[in-house]
DNA sequence: CTGAAAGCGCTTACAG
DNA sequence: CTGAAAGCGCTTACAG
């Protein structure tokens, strides 16, 4: 490399400031030293940066901790990042971020990458019967589950999760107790976590309310915004479609709302939505989105809280599972159904 | 680390091999090895890694590229991300992606966290006048500029943008051809690359058009959809509002849609629209989104073998700056005025 | 508080 | 094609 200039090391240092490279380590790390400030001036002078390499090679530490999620651009994620990085910073590790758009194969390719160069991974797995989390503990290295996680292996990680399954249930309960009866639901793939057990949540609370739900109101979709998008084009094109939709994903939502305004149903007049996860824009439309709420960031920093204690070994053997609560928020997009909307339903219903 | 188990070393792999080190590394880097298999046995048996660590201290190279960008969630960004990513497996790269929130602060922290881990960094700088990139020449890693660069620096480094003023005047262009008179623009922070070149293009195009811009046609927002969507409701309250908007960036142009729907204006009946950069759900609208697009994977991909080479010395010292085309896609959101919404804003005008 | 010394796990000229 | 040896730049017991 011709533009490179070889970067002076810790005995440069060391020798200029007329201690040893022990003392010199020793001041980097905190230690009371005599001479520190002659040797923050060569350090400057130098520009001296400790090399990651030879500190990873002695020390058995890196630093870093890698968090692995099936989107980038999925604000959720964005935000776990976001609170990753804050937890991450008091201790001083750096996160890098790795995308798998959602293919287990890419997964592990960045897995394997990602293993000796990061003291800890925390991963959103892209299925439920993903076998990668074997192949990072077989590595030694720590592992966080966070909004997904495995079945079926043989070891157990530590894990946040929200109540996927009484946030579904929560949407349910505010649309019967308006009055809807024909209520469909936009899921997300069984595969994964929030996919299946949102889609469980749902379908328990129906049958408590005594609600039928017939196969035309389960559609499911890919979750993103193209996903949701034809999910509740079908919905919606049936002869008695439903009046009022509970959509399992923040980007799913978009997509579904692209949908009813393309097919001008009116909401909530025509059609109550409740969506997953609130966002920017939530508030925002016009009549504002209900959702079912989860703590984002928080998630993030807890998630690395784990880590971290488990790489630090501050923590015993047993994993931990912590599941946090969804809320409800209701804006104007749930109304109860309006007699001429539920009336064609029922009238379509019986012919 | 109680669970962490201690890995096998090259020396290991070597003794069970029945040959030196040496033969085990060369084996691993592909040279032609008469042990060959007998090693990979061995290697699959201990589950052998080599230290990341010890290799980048040893060989000076790390494998890795960060990509550091100012809105992990912007579709753009993860288009670049695909591009780099693929770029780079075939040089057997890592990339890892690191979010500055568009603050040159944090992008600070992000390059100083980074530099010593990576053989090369491409950076989207959150601003013009960040003096980052020199920090990063000091060190002497290399650097590719994507999306935004920094000016007034005495150093200057390979760089990809697309033609941004270009672009601007193909979407003015096009409005003044339909008819428009009355245009007005959602335009990005001045001082970004982007914000300021598509700012600059489009006020060139409509004076060269001669098409007057008075100030109430020009409405400032950040980068993202709380921008679009805010700047929109103000070009939107105004006494004579427009009938043809250029929004700047994709995000915005997503809030500015939103708050168009908000205050039931049709498009293109009474407001035509042309956007910046294409995305999935540009043609899933009704009516489809006329926008400006440009390569997003390829920009990556470009950014990815400049920088790849810069580190292979395989190029002149002098840096590159590439600059690649727009394309305007037409579809349904642009049309002539309507008789009425051009009558009314020429009668408010004259008001 | 300090320094000399060993060693983390590799890669890479060197000599054969 | 192969091995012995040196060394990348740190950190960390050890002894003082």
């Amino acid at each position: 490399m011709s533009t490179a200039r070889r970067g002076s090391t810790i005995s440069d240092v060391a020798d200029r400031a007329g201690v040893s490279a022990s003392t010199v380590s020793r001041h980097l790390h905190g230690d009371a030293v005599r001479q520190g400030e002659a040797i923050d001036s060569v350090i400057k002078i130098l520009g001296f940066r400790p090399s990651r390499a030879a500190q990873s090679l002695r020390s058995g530490r890196t630093g870093s901790i890698a968090l692995v999620v099936p989107d980038i651009t999925n604000p959720f994620f964005a935000a776990v990042v976001r609170g990753a990085e804050s937890a991450s910073a008091a201790e001083g590790f750096t996160v890098f971020l790795s995308n798998t758009e959602e293919s287990p194969e890419r997964e592990a390719q960045v897995i394997d990458n990602v293993l000796g160069r990061v003291d800890g991974i925390i991963l959103a797995p892209a299925s439920e019967d993903d076998q990668n989390p074997a192949t990072v503990h077989r590595a030694g290295v720590p592992l966080v589950f966070i909004d997904c996680e495995t079945t079926g292996s043989p070891v157990t990680f530590d894990t946040i999760l929200v109540d996927n399954r009484r946030g579904a249930r929560e949407a349910v309960e505010h649309l019967a107790a308006l009055g809807h009866r024909d209520i469909a639901i936009v899921s997300g793939p069984l595969g994964s976590t929030p996919g299946r057990e949102r889609y469980e949540g749902f379908m328990a609370a129906m049958d408590d309310a005594g609600l039928p739900v017939p196969d035309g109101y389960v559609a499911f979709g890919g979750f993103k915004e193209r996903g949701g998008h034809q999910a509740m084009l079908r919905l919606l094109g049936q002869t008695r479609p439903p009046t009022a939709v509970f959509v399992g994903n923040n980007l799913m939502t978009i997509g579904a709302l692209h949908a009813i305004h393309e097919l001008a149903v009116p909401i909530p007049d025509a059609l109550s939505v409740v969506g997953f996860d609130d966002h920017v824009f939530a508030d925002l439309l016009h009549p504002g989105l209900t959702v079912v709420e989860r703590p984002m960031e928080e998630q993030g920093v807890i998630a690395m809280r784990l880590l971290l204690n488990r790489i630090a070994g501050r923590v015993d053997a047993q994993p931990r599972r912590i599941v946090l609560d969804t809320t409800l928020r209701v804006r104007g997009s749930t109304a109860p159904p309006s007699p001429t909307a539920a009336m064609n339903a029922r009238a379509t219903r019986h012919a």
